[in-house]
DNA sequence: CCAGTGTTCCATAAAACCTTGGAGGACGGT
DNA sequence: ACCGTCCTCCAAGGTTTTATGGAACACTGG
């Protein structure tokens, strides 16, 4: 084998991360799993995927070496291979973002254009990483997690109450009515937080945004709770 | 457009970036770029595409945001559209060397594997960039670029001299007898310095080659130096 | 304004990829 | 041992990339 030959060997070899990281479906089942392990059955409902296909896509994440498996019973769980993988996906979601509009938009026609505006209106709805943690140590907001309640219990910030967003018209009656409220969820791609905040102060209620979510909050080493009680 | 639809539009069009990077002739191009900007033909020639594939490729880095296009006169210049993409494609490389067993074999097959073996005796050969700044400054060694001249014109290594590997063995002379020298070259993933340091040591002279390269000096905001004199 | 160079655009054929359904394998429960 | 569950493997199809020539375009220098 040929010098050139070899080197595109290599460069072959290295475009299989980048392969995987190319399609739609498997970005989106690489941010599901940025929020803890789950199996391919749950895997595949959530991303609206046949089981079959969900289960071609996780074979191809696995051969570029992004997840990994583990077999609990029948069931074989699927987990990103590491705090890495996280951060290599955020940082093509970054790239993404700031080098092409078309992503700006389809990002803007998701999360709704009146929330990624940079306004100072909006900004002051968000409460960033530092401040989250100091209000609560002080005890003067209630954080709450808005995610499905196992994403909750992979992993949540310490302190934070699981109120999933369907739930959370219903069980208004938890939170205090006169402190303000922090929302967060996945990340900053999540619609999740951004409709809890618009329903709590449509309620009437004092209530902000989390910068991003859970995926930034784990990549900037921040601690960390798992299991389900509050 | 329902709201399931829009979040895979979203996730399809962060996948742009992903499937930019999904392609070994792509990173091959892009690990050219890493080095300073180029023409279609330079590129072509180099990584040895045809005119028109080549073309095709690099309009994909573009829509991907990833490349920049700068004319001049006849000739139409590409270059990485910023340092995050260097360290983007930087990341990736890390992180699929560090998760998949083919791509090291497929590193050692185009290296050697008597390069990348991390022994005690391997790691002596490297010279650490902080380590290259303080002998550089005190004039104990004496640093050779080994690229070809034109990548050294777009960006080297202040004090650098720049000797080709194709020419080194001419060039000789050139070099002071008694003082070490430290080689550098592209980076991690780049031979030449190796062999130059292969060919210094069998002519009896002391050589150690500069830990990865010039992409990795960058990335870790070293200054660097524009243009073709010494 | 013309010729010449360098690059992109277009059409086509070959290759690779995605999806889907069905067969098969591993495990737990009975 | 047998069945049900969950997942992977395999094969077939339809769709999307990729490579490669030739035509078209943009700019420079005369």
């Amino acid at each position: 084998m040929g010098d050139r030959q070899k080197k595109a060997e290599l460069f072959e070899q290295l475009a299989r991360v980048g392969k995987a990281l190319g399609n739609g479906k498997r970005l989106e089942l690489l941010d599901l799993l940025a929020q803890g392990e789950r199996s391919v059955e749950n895997l595949a409902a959530t991303a609206g995927l046949g089981l079959t296909t969900a289960s071609a896509h996780l074979q191809v994440l696995k051969q570029a070496g992004l997840v990994l498996t583990r077999r609990e019973g029948t069931k074989i769980y699927y987990d990103l291979a590491g705090l890495d993988v996280a951060r290599l996906y955020e940082h093509i979601r970054t790239v993404a973002t700031d080098r092409v509009a078309e992503v700006r938009q389809a990002r803007d026609g998701y999360l709704g254009t009146d929330h990624t505006l940079a306004t100072d209106a909006t900004q002051a709805q968000e409460v960033g990483r530092d401040e989250l943690l100091a209000m609560a140590a002080s005890g003067r907001i209630t954080v709450i997690d808005v995610r499905p309640v196992e994403e909750y219990a992979a992993a949540h910030i310490p302190g934070a109450v699981s109120i999933p967003l369907e739930d959370l018209h219903q069980r208004l009656a938890e939170l205090p009515a006169e402190q303000e409220i922090v929302a967060y969820c996945r990340g900053a791609y999540c619609v999740l937080a951004y409709e809890a905040v618009d329903l709590l102060r449509t309620q009437g209620r004092q209530a902000r945004r989390l910068q991003d979510g859970m995926l930034e909050w784990r990549l900037t080493g921040l601690p960390i709770d798992v299991g389900e009680a509050a």
